[in-house]
RNA sequence: GGUGCGGUGGCGGAGAGGCUACGCACCGGCCUGCAAAGCCGUGUACACCGGUUCGAAUCCGGUCCGCACCUCCA
């Protein structure tokens, strides 16, 4: 079977082929971390996990990188409006980014460089893009000379004169053309800055991708991962500079084979923004949903669709993920050790659909086939099945964590539940349903079982 | 204005010329002291207008509407 993937440079479905099927490499542009991670961080983070999980099954080995940004002119900002160190702030949110994506089972990716230490990598990248006469040195400032690279556009799919036309930034004073970019540029004594050929300074924001994904990457490598925002200007720059570095007018083919893009989530039909106040907060939905629910949602959709967050979505994920674990109970409580089954077809079928650029809404359908299809079968209990949904949960991340049962001891519960089993026996119905209201106005829901009765606080 | 992506049943969301996914919700039934859960079952759909075809949600032409990017952004 082949993998197929969305190339948004070429705009086609394309089988994936690797560049050595001994290490497939691919690289995700990473988070800012001066805030918490919102609902479309975790998007692209979920989505790109996904992506890693799935090459899995096919080539053994799979370097994923992603970065994380730790100098930027928005924590320089936030470091002075929150008055804590740059490498506070940073530190405690790239903390708190993988706690949280831990929460949503994304898997760590397998070197997660920090920009900061890779200044002098980007030095020399700038170096090489001046002696390639594609960048130049103005007022202290290193730009970039979009005019020197002929491929500019092409992911874009921009024409200059476009450009020239869509322009709302000024050109600056040390800038050629309204469209060339800075590669480095001056700090003052109250900013960070590096010591380099240009005086004291930092980079830009385009710059890092381009040493980081060199450096621990090698190019070109396989796929190259990001929101659909990030298209323009971040991608497009990144090809220009990483394929002029190597070679003046090198095809961007140089840098990556496959550009993959997620779509954006908006709320309520809107792009979130600050300004309209309606950022999506990880860490606040957390609060109330499991991990698995949040992933869920995430992959309800396809990665290139764009996924509208609404009130709903979270509940209506909530109960399939309830039904889903409610009619694989056995299945969570048994440890089946199976190398992948590739020979089970109904696990084939599930891998198939996402094979065909991870196409989540149809696995999930093919899983709820699955799933009744085993209720149905008279012994409930063919192998294949069972390790055909165990599988596919697992490969999709949203198999139950086997976290520890809670068991809050409540003396005034248990015994409120003592009482009325009591009354339920002796049939006095009315007794009975007076403590269920009585617990319920306590927010204590309760459930009869085969097991018995179970309890659980409501929110 | 330019570029790109879309408009599918009450909602979410696949599919992509005939076999009308799937989930959530609704409704009916079974089960249950009740409730919940579970089980069985029914229904409703492809933005609009033309065309091609024996047959179109799916192809072609046009229209309308939405969203995103072009400025920091996942």
């Amino acid at each position: 079977m082949n993998i197929l993937i969305f190339d948004s440079l070429s705009k086609k479905k394309k089988k994936f082929i690797p560049i050595n099927k001994n290490n497939v490499r691919l690289y995700a542009c990473g988070p800012t971390v001066y805030d918490y991670a919102h609902i479309g961080n975790a998007r692209m983070a979920v989505v790109t996990d996904l992506l890693v999980r799935v090459l899995k099954t096919k080539f053994k080995n799979v370097t994923f990188v992603s970065n994380i940004t730790d100098i930027d002119d928005k924590i320089i900002q936030a470091s002075n409006e929150l008055k804590i160190s740059i490498k506070d702030l940073t530190s405690k949110f790239f903390k708190i980014y993988n706690d949280e994506m831990l929460s949503l089972n994304v898997n760590l990716p397998d070197i997660q460089p920090k920009a900061t230490e890779y200044i002098k990598d980007m030095i020399i990248m700038i170096e090489k893009l001046i002696k390639n006469k594609c960048a130049y040195v103005e007022k202290n400032h290193v730009m970039f000379d979009v005019e020197s690279y002929k491929h500019y556009g092409k992911l874009s799919r921009r024409s200059i004169q476009e450009q020239l036309d869509g322009a709302r930034i000024e050109i600056g004073e040390y800038k050629r053309n309204a469209r060339d970019f800075v590669l480095w540029k001056p700090s003052d004594d109250n900013q960070p800055g590096w010591i380099s050929p240009w005086g004291r300074g930092r980079p830009g924001w385009h710059i890092e991708c381009s040493a980081m994904s060199k450096k621990c990457l090698g190019t070109p490598f396989d796929i190259h991962c990001g929101g659909v925002d990030l298209t323009f200007p971040h991608h497009e720059n990144e090809i220009a500079q990483s394929c002029s570095a190597i070679q003046p007018n090198a095809e961007p083919g140089k840098f990556c084979r496959y550009w993959f893009h997620n779509g954006f989530v908006t709320y309520n039909g809107e792009k979130m923004s600050k300004s309209l106040g309606n950022i999506k907060l990880v860490n606040d939905l957390l609060k109330k949903y499991d991990g698995e629910t949040i992933r869920l949602c995430l992959i309800s959709a396809q990665y290139r669709q764009p996924l509208n967050w609404t009130k709903d979505i979270l509940e209506q994920s909530k109960t399939t993920l309830n039904r889903i674990y409610k009619n694989s109970k056995e299945i969570h409580n048994e440890r089946y050790e199976f190398p992948l089954p590739l020979e089970n077809e109904f696990f084939l079928e599930f891998l198939e659909s996402l094979y065909d650029d991870l196409n989540t809404p149809k696995a999930l359908g093919i899983l709820s086939k699955l799933i009744n299809l085993k209720k149905n079968k008279s012994n409930g209990n063919d192998i294949k099945l069972i390790q055909a949904i165990n599988e596919s949960l697992k490969l999709l991340g949203i198999s139950k964590k086997a976290k520890p049962i809670k068991k809050i001891y409540s003396e005034s519960i248990e015994m409120l539940i003592e009482e009325r089993n009591k009354a339920r026996k002796e049939k006095n119905f009315d007794k009975a349903d007076e403590i269920r209201e009585k617990l319920k106005s306590q927010k204590i829901e309760i459930e009869d079982t085969q097991e018995g009765t179970v309890w659980k606080k409501l929110d």
